[in-house]
DNA sequence: CTGCAGGGGTAAA
DNA sequence: TTTACCCCTGCA
């Protein structure tokens, strides 16, 4: 893969990365807080900045806070370094399943999202809808997060740092519409604002340490551990089981009445070091193949 | 229109 | 291993 860029004011176009899709990436569940426009644009909030994206062609345009940014922070958060089109070819030689989901979710990426961010947005995303959780963390920013900038109309705010989320009564969370999640929300967030649990370091621990420090938060059981580790750990061994995925695996992998667990586990073997990514192409497959 | 299952799971029994 | 859980949506 040889990508190049070209800085043109506030745009940034990165040529060379091979298929793009951007409701692949950005409507597959693995982030909450983009939103398409009028004109098949996508924007969202990365950490204190509103950016913009679009896909021109085989082109990425990122349209946000300038350069300086894009190399700090964007450029890891796109994973651009990352050769998505080598992915799928190693992917697609494991099995004639692999390769046929390979084809369906062409042109996804994996976000590398801020943990304690993505943390809170899959406690919340447990036995719920992506709707609902969208609107829930959209809530939880406007009232507790930060101003950004207005924007064609709409106000942004970043995502809340954990002490703001630490004071909230019980009762306060419960009004952003999270239902009984409201306890492990700010049991979690308790834990982060004391340090109690350290979400700084946790991407230098293994994939089992990891998870294991982060199942010991309330809310986060082993589907969202496996979340928080693949999209903001960059631990892409990671295989998360939903509803979706267990599909799949049941229907072309022989694995009907299995547990979570030994999908989990079968999955991690089979596809090793390419799991998580194995995880992304499955989810479209079972989405797009309605088994 | 009302009723009810089910949703990208987890904690607790 | 099974069950309740908040609440919104889709469908009978």
């Amino acid at each position: 893969m040889k990508t190049s860029m070209e800085f043109e004011n506030d745009r940034i176009r990165i040529k060379g990365l091979g298929k793009i899709n951007l409701e692949h990436i950005f409507e597959c569940g693995q982030c909450f807080r983009w939103n398409r426009t009028a004109n098949g644009h996508y924007v969202g909030v990365v950490r204190h900045y509103v950016v913009e994206v679009a896909a021109d062609g085989d082109d990425l345009v990122i349209k946000g806070p300038g350069m300086e940014v894009f190399n700090d922070l964007l450029h890891d958060y796109f994973d651009l370094d990352t050769d998505y089109g080598k992915i799928r070819e190693q992917l697609a030689r494991i099995d004639e399943p692999m390769a046929q989901a390979t084809s369906y979710g062409y042109g996804i990426r994996i976000l590398n999202q801020e943990p304690w961010e993505t943390l809170i947005s899959f406690i919340i995303s447990g036995n719920n809808n992506i709707p609902r959780i969208k609107k829930s963390i959209e809530l939880m920013c406007r009232k507790y997060g930060t101003f950004i900038e207005s924007k064609d109309g709409i106000e942004y705010y970043n995502f809340p740092e954990p002490e703001v989320i630490a004071n909230l009564s019980v009762e306060a969370i419960r009004e952003l519409g999270v239902g009984y999640r409201d306890k492990y929300i700010r049991a979690t967030a308790v834990a982060i604002a004391s340090g109690e649990v350290d979400l700084s370091n946790l991407h230098l621990l293994s994939y089992d340490d990891g998870k294991k420090e982060l199942m010991k938060l309330m809310g986060v059981g082993s589907k969202v551990a496996d979340c928080i580790l693949l999209f903001s750990m960059r631990k892409r061994n990671a295989f998360p089981v939903d509803t979706w995925v267990k599909k799949v695996m049941h229907h072309y992998y022989g694995l009907e009445g299995q547990s979570n667990e030994t999908i989990r586990q079968y999955g991690e073997n089979h596809f090793g070091h390419l799991s998580g990514y194995a995880q992304q192409y499955l989810f479209f497959y079972a989405r797009e193949s309605k088994i």
